[in-house]
DNA sequence: AGTCCTTTCAACCATTGAGTTGAAAGGGGA
DNA sequence: TCCCCTTTCAACTCAATGGTTGAAAGGACT
């Protein structure tokens, strides 16, 4: 059900040529001519890129007068991250019960480290920009 | 680049399947019988999934005694999460900058609604539980 | 030793998916 | 009107993928 609209989503972002377009429709609209440049590819595989990207609801084009500019849609984006975001939690509280235990069977003098010791998440690294 | 490994992970999503396999992880370790008992599939069939899923990086199992526990990796939603929201940030700054254009063209009275309205995003809502 | 369960490899089949070529509609603008 | 650019449909090739069956290692337990 659900999960059916997400793997949908996470299909169309399976693939690197799609993923990049994602990325640079992040920047701002574009005709699918300018999205289609970069690429050694014919415009017909990009319009098909292009089908599966609107399929998946990432991705809308107003049927309009010709030039019709592509614009990302974000409720996709949202509805993987709070996806994402929710299991994420999950396993962390999950790992902070776990470790909480150790420690009191340790005495709690120094915690375990059983693995790779559980750390909280980065929360959003400030990587510079590499699309 | 980042990129291919990116689009690895979404690949191993794009299977409703995995995706399952995937939420239930997120409640706790589990092996490979214990995982694939709801799925009318040969349990080598699971294997080829964990394979996947292991392949992006998004579930590791230790290679030990015999029934090898299958464990979530966090990383790899991170990874996900991270160049969703950088991605999503964007369109919605430049969105808040477009209505501010807009507003003022229109003498700021009342802003116009070109297309959906650019709400802010709403915020991981509380969904109860449907995996 | 031998037995049983778990894990994995290999070959095969059917379906999907990315990409191509070719051709046909749809709409401006001269 | 005719021309050009954009968009889309259709049919084909080729590789990848989800699933199967069959068999073989790897450990654990008697």
């Amino acid at each position: 059900m659900t999960t059916d609209a997400l793997s949908r989503v996470f299909a169309a972002l399976a693939d690197p040529t799609r993923c990049d377009m994602v990325a640079r429709l992040a920047e701002g609209d574009a005709t699918v001519s300018q999205l289609a440049e970069p690429y050694r590819m014919t415009l017909q595989a990009v319009y098909k890129h292009l089908r599966v990207l609107e399929d998946a609801g990432l991705v809308s084009r107003p049927r309009g007068p010709q030039p019709r500019p592509v614009r990302l849609e974000v409720q996709a984006l949202d509805l993987m991250d709070t996806w994402i975001e929710r299991h994420r939690d999950r396993v962390e509280r999950r790992n902070r019960r776990l470790d909480a235990v150790l420690a009191e069977m340790n005495g709690d003098e120094h915690e375990q480290d059983h693995g790779d010791g559980h750390r909280s998440r980065p929360e959003a690294a400030g990587h510079p920009d590499d699309s």
